[in-house]
DNA sequence: GTGTAAATGATATTAATTCTCAGTTAGGGT
DNA sequence: ACCCTAACTGAGAATTAATATCATTTACAC
């Protein structure tokens, strides 16, 4: 099922959260990039239809979000954080470029063996991953084929 | 095969950096830890056999390391940056308890399949992953039954 | 041993994120 | 429509991770 703007406002009130101006501001900002984006840029974004929206709302905004996982973090390479937006319930993996950050979404991870296997011999009542799977991408790996330092 | 202490340090001379004991240091720190760790634990683990070594060292230890791909970046959701050093020994994997925390080792993940897909769809050379299973132990199954959020 | 470029450690600086608090507001109840 | 109140906002301060600077020290090629 795909997540649009509408179902994550709806998302928000179902959990006890105001539907202010600036919280759906910051969640189309994020909703309409396709890359992942850094506060700074989501802050860039917003102000331009909300231009007195102060950084601290948006980094609340931002944690909202998290905490209702309908936002993810990607791209641990970069100095500030950066996030993506759900794009649907099912889940939602990365391949990140370990050189330049560059980052594909996939979806299909095809799991269910590997946690069937893992109830049956522990009895944990699995319910859910976080994969990521790093690698260099076909720019990186033919920009320099043999990654030398320095 | 596996990488030893002794042969990381081989490495660096090979690259042309000089072999400090502070960098001996703070390679045998991140080695010898299993799991990821972070700059402020790797200097508390240095500073017991190195106690005058500064921050910055540590800092500039790290990015040598990672600049020659012997470490890699994880758990990208805690503040500080978290690293682990690369074995080429087999993967090491967490089945986390989301209520209680108990943690179970597991390392036959798999992947490989998906691994190969990525690679054939997107032209990414996989050079590894980062897998965490998480769900409810059979205690806390036992405890309470349904869980209930927030 | 000597020379020298590289490395160290103390300190200052930068920049991201979080905290504080007085004022504002969304949204339920009347 | 109006009120109430807890939730929210924005400005600025505080905190914290990470990097830059620079005088001193040191690994290592010769
Ligand atoms: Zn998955
Ligand atoms: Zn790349
Ligand atoms: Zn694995
Ligand atoms: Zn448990």
């Amino acid at each position: 099922m795909r997540l649009t703007a509408n179902k994550i406002a709806g998302i928000l009130r179902q959990h006890g959260y105001r539907l202010t101006p600036q919280r759906h501001a910051v969640l189309k900002a994020i909703a309409s990039s396709q890359d992942c984006v850094n506060p700074a840029e989501i802050c860039t974004r917003v102000r331009q239809e909300y231009p007195t929206i102060g950084m601290a709302t948006i980094y609340r905004s931002i944690k909202m979000l998290a905490d209702l996982s309908l936002v993810c973090r990607v791209n641990p390479d970069s100095r500030s954080r950066n996030y993506l937006m759900r794009r649907s319930m099912s889940h939602h993996h990365h391949l990140v470029c370990s050189q330049c950050g560059r980052t594909i979404d996939f979806t299909h991870c095809d799991l269910s063996q590997l946690e069937k296997r893992l109830t049956r011999e522990t009895g944990f009542i699995i319910e859910g991953h976080i994969l990521e799977i790093y690698g260099r991408c076909p720019e990186c790996c033919a920009a320099s084929p043999v990654p030398n330092p320095r």
